[in-house]
DNA sequence: CTTGACTCTGGAGTGGACTCCAGGGTTTAC
DNA sequence: GTAAACCCTGGAGTCCACTCCAGAGTCAAG
């Protein structure tokens, strides 16, 4: 049984990102003492570690608690590869948007030589211009969310 | 000369984006009717644009208020370039991060044939056990910033 | 017995980029 | 003339995932 800090660095979080996990319903209230500190079993820490896995795989915390009370509730393969999939879906899109980013600006730096005043920098031309990247119109403002 | 509501539909903001980006030193302080309208021209809206632009590639606002001042202040070549580079290494970053998230997940829902109940189910046992990726060791935390 | 490290609670603050509100005044269309 | 649609200001609220705080209690080492 650990209390929270140990609880916490086993897991890799801050002590108060447990409590405010625990406050958001991703972990149970945990086990008290008689002056009531927290303990936490290798089940919890077990679950921040979870929890730890999916926000490294980019997962929000909503989803996160979804994922948990699937889990927890027995559900079902079906809801829990949705997820995954819409997860993927939605990364894969962001990809798509930055490498659009990245190539407009790559592409603005590979043209601007660096020298002289900012009369003719073809960076701040684009900016100016009505046109992004050369002439073509495939570009869209990114999709938002997360 | 437009008020600010079709200044804001010109340029695809909202009249409060506007007003905010007043606030925040984007815009210069617009001329007003007698009863305090704001008024802006062409110029206003050229540059309003210019914010919507580099929005599109993913500048913040505060990269944007450099670039602004540069341009108005008469800057270099060199320093806009070098905000450019530095937002275009950013990205990149950031797309690594994404794409080893994605295969990730890919792998995991491949991996799932989202039939049955959760016990076994591949994605939840991947956040449960202490490997991600079947074996190595590369999963790093995403970088953070944007 | 004291010091320092830990824990508790409830609540406030952060940042980035807006967005919304109340409570007014103004302009335009019919 | 009146209603709708616009504009003004200052300030508060939103989202997300924390992070920090004050003020108080508890625990382990020396």
């Amino acid at each position: 049984m650990h209390t929270i800090g140990k609880a916490a660095k086993r897991a890799g979080l801050s002590v108060d990102t447990l409590r405010y996990y625990e406050r958001e319903g991703l972990l149970p209230r945990p086990r008290r003492t008689a002056s009531s500190y927290r303990l936490y079993d290798e089940a919890a820490i077990a679950r921040l570690r979870f929890i730890n896995r999916a926000k490294v795989l980019g997962f929000t915390l909503a989803e996160i608690r979804e994922l948990l009370q699937l889990n927890d509730g027995g559900g079902e393969r079906k809801s829990v590869r949705l997820i995954a999939r819409a997860r993927a879906q939605e990364i894969a899109r962001k990809i798509e948007d930055l490498r659009r980013m990245h190539a407009m600006l790559e592409h603005l730096v590979s043209e601007c030589d660096g020298h002289g005043n900012l009369a003719g920098c073809p960076i701040i031309e684009a900016l100016l211009g009505d046109d992004l990247h050369g002439s073509s119109s495939e570009c869209a403002k990114p999709h938002h969310g997360r």
